[in-house]
RNA sequence: GCGUUCGUAGCUCAGCUGGAUAGAGCGACGGACUUCGAAUCCGUAGGUCGCAGGUUCGAUUCCUGUCGGACGCACCA
């Protein structure tokens, strides 16, 4: 069977509205006068608010000028124009409510393609970005101190963001910075030299990451204690730049102290990375670039031997990009660093997900390699996010410290174990601890990516975990219900292996409204990736978990009398569950078939 | 002060490139389990989309101003 795609059909739909448009234009036009033009563009489809107006619409206002005619007669004309088109039948039909036009799509052809969903693993087909090379930028810890809750924000979208951009057909590199030197990693190697004493995380019994991170907190200590405290940190600074065999020994052992506690902690969220870039390795690239562009008069050097570069026409300052005493800043490195990794793999687009505070440094950095003539410069993008607050109380630690990663995801698994022994659950589930890993990330994962990044966002724990209503766990419930009626029927339950699967079964308004909704994933899909927002697909996850929900309690699958009904009702739950697995993929939420 | 960004129901958030009666969840109130898992479902109440102008046939959406919050304006990262 020949595959539909609806977002190929929605294409379609968009393309005769616009030629029956350009028709009657002619038409309407006086002889030997020019019709009005009317561009692909113009034509807007959108979503009839209620489902029984149609399955997509087309308003016709914009044209009423243009034609002098008014949006209700336009769209009678239309019907009539496209009533007669030789339109496939598994296309839909047209037809005028009002100002719109709207199309009905074929219940039967689409409910076919939806259907094969639940046997063919391939089944997403949908490729809007195929053939592009997108490299996404995230995480960049520092090596002094364990990941925050700020971190599992920026984790979440980068890696969901990454998944769905892949699962739109582009190639996709994720790649990490670790920023690993400088004077804040010389402050806990400085606090560790001094209180110490030599132990490794496993003779505190610590892991390694926060074993670094609870030196680092001891810096303060040694200040209180010691007022040379930051001279001596200055001095280990200088040691390092020198690579003093002594402190470069110290700084790797604590380096990979703390990068592999945060590795446990991208892999417990079920990220990862292609590439790790270390800013030890990168910070003095850049330098020679900024030289390069000062001989070519892009950037300029003032009396005292700093380079500059005037970013005041577009709106912004200037900006220093090398020290009076040569050496790089920031922005150098950046600037460095985007051109080094463009070499190592010559990405279309570099995706960088870093808090909103940072969108300055992005403007100036994107303008400045554009200026040095890098013609991908054009395809970088600053995907920033706000801040992630917690409810005053509980879970709010004391001020000035920060939520610890680890710490949130234990308490929420917690949470979770508990309310699984509430309901009674624990002999079903098997492995109690397992599963309650999950709903907690399916839930912290789930109430992250629901806001739109830009915003600031309350993450309220109790509330992500609740388990009723707009939630992570919710989803995946939905997820093990529809597993476990599968389940049932491969367990020979019900009379669905003596049926059929027959699409006239599967004609009802009822089951009308969740085929059109497992049928809008390619538009979900595609609008997510090109607007770079997961909560597009977060969103939509909850969508599909609804309806099923709805569906599936006047719906009987396995106790329905008729073996074709159920038989029809077995295959369209497989491909809700298929659906919910791929999008819950994409969120990294974990799929439960038991919970 | 300048710049960026956010302001939608009591609370937490959606609202796709301007379009048909602004939607969910929580909370409140009222219903539904001898029925495939009630961690569910159904219903009711609740909004002058911060405010004021403007563009438009049409503005929560675009523009200007204004108020309020957040962030940024280092030879730090």
């Amino acid at each position: 069977m020949e595959i539909l795609d609806m977002t190929d059909i929605k294409k379609r739909w968009k393309e005769r509205v616009h030629a029956a448009l350009l028709e009657i234009a002619a038409q309407a036009s006086p002889a030997g006068t020019a019709a009005p033009e009317i561009g692909l563009d113009a034509v807007v489809a959108e979503f009839p608010p209620k489902p029984e107006l149609g399955d997509i619409g087309f308003p016709m206002f914009s044209y009423a000028k243009l034609l002098r005619k008014n949006p209700a007669a336009i769209a009678q004309e239309m019907e009539k124009r496209l009533a007669g088109a030789s339109a496939e039948a598994s296309e839909g039909s047209a037809k005028a409510v009002g100002p719109y036009l709207n199309v009905f799509f074929d219940r039967g052809a689409t409910s076919a393609e939806i259907l094969m969903r639940g046997e063919d693993a391939g089944w997403n087909a949908s490729r809007p970005m195929a053939g592009r090379k997108v490299m996404i930028e995230f995480s960049c810890p520092n090596t002094n101190k364990p990941l925050h809750l700020g971190h599992l924000r920026n984790n979440i979208l980068g890696e969901s963001l990454s998944r769905i951009t892949a699962a739109a057909g582009a190639e996709v590199r994720k790649v990490n910075l670790i920023n690993d030197r400088g004077i804040h990693i010389c402050k806990s190697m400085l606090a560790y030299q001094v209180y110490g004493g030599g132990r490794s995380p496993e003779d505190e019994g610590l892991k390694s990451d926060h074993f670094v991170g609870k030196y680092y907190v001891m810096f303060n200590t040694l200040k209180a204690e010691d007022p040379t405290a930051e001279a001596r940190a200055q001095e280990l600074l200088r040691r390092w730049e020198a690579g003093d065999p002594e402190v470069m020994e110290l700084w790797k052992t604590m380096n990979k102290w703390a990068v592999d506690g945060i590795k446990t902690t991208d892999a417990r969220q079920g990220g990862g990375f292609d590439q790790y870039y270390f800013e030890s390795l990168t910070y003095m690239k850049g330098k020679d670039e900024v030289l390069d562009g000062l001989k070519r008069g892009i950037f300029y050097r003032e009396e005292d031997g700093s380079v500059w570069v005037n970013l005041e026409d577009i709106g912004l300052d200037r900006k220093v990009l090398l020290r009076k005493d040569g050496t790089s800043i920031y922005i150098t490195q950046d600037i460095g660093t985007a051109i080094y990794r463009h070499g190592d793999w010559p990405f279309e687009q570099l995706i960088y997900v870093v808090a909103s505070e940072q969108q300055y440094h992005f403007k100036a950095l994107f303008e400045i390699l554009k200026r040095l003539g890098y013609e991908w410069a054009k395809n970088l993008y600053h995907l920033a996010y706000g801040l992630v607050n917690l409810p005053s109380g509980r879970m709010k630690t004391r001020e000035g410290t920060v939520v610890d990663a680890d710490d949130m995801i234990d308490e929420l698994a917690a949470l979770a174990e508990k309310e699984i022994a509430a309901k009674g659950r624990d002999a079903s589930v098997g492995d109690v601890k397992a599963v309650a890993e999950k709903v907690a990330l399916g839930a912290l994962h789930y109430y992250l990516l629901q806001t739109s990044p830009t915003k600031d966002m309350l993450y309220d724990p109790e509330q992500s975990l609740s388990f009723t209503g707009n939630t992570g766990p919710y989803i995946q419930y939905m997820g093990a219900r529809a597993s476990s009626i599968l389940r049932k029927y491969e367990q020979g339950e019900g009379n669905a292996a003596a049926g059929k699967i027959s699409l006239d079964k599967l004609s009802s308004d009822a089951d009308w409204a969740l085929i059109r909704r497992l049928a809008s994933f390619p538009e979900a899909l595609e609008l997510a990736a090109r607007a770079k927002e997961p909560s597009v697909m977060a969103a939509y996850a909850h969508d599909v978990a609804a309806d099923f929900s709805t569906w599936y309690r006047d719906n009987p699958v396995l106790t329905s009398p008729d073996p074709d009904l159920s038989a029809s009702r077995v295959a369209l739950v497989k491909s809700v569950k298929a659906t919910l697995q791929a999008v819950c993929g994409m969120l990294c939420i974990p799929f439960l078939e038991v919970m």
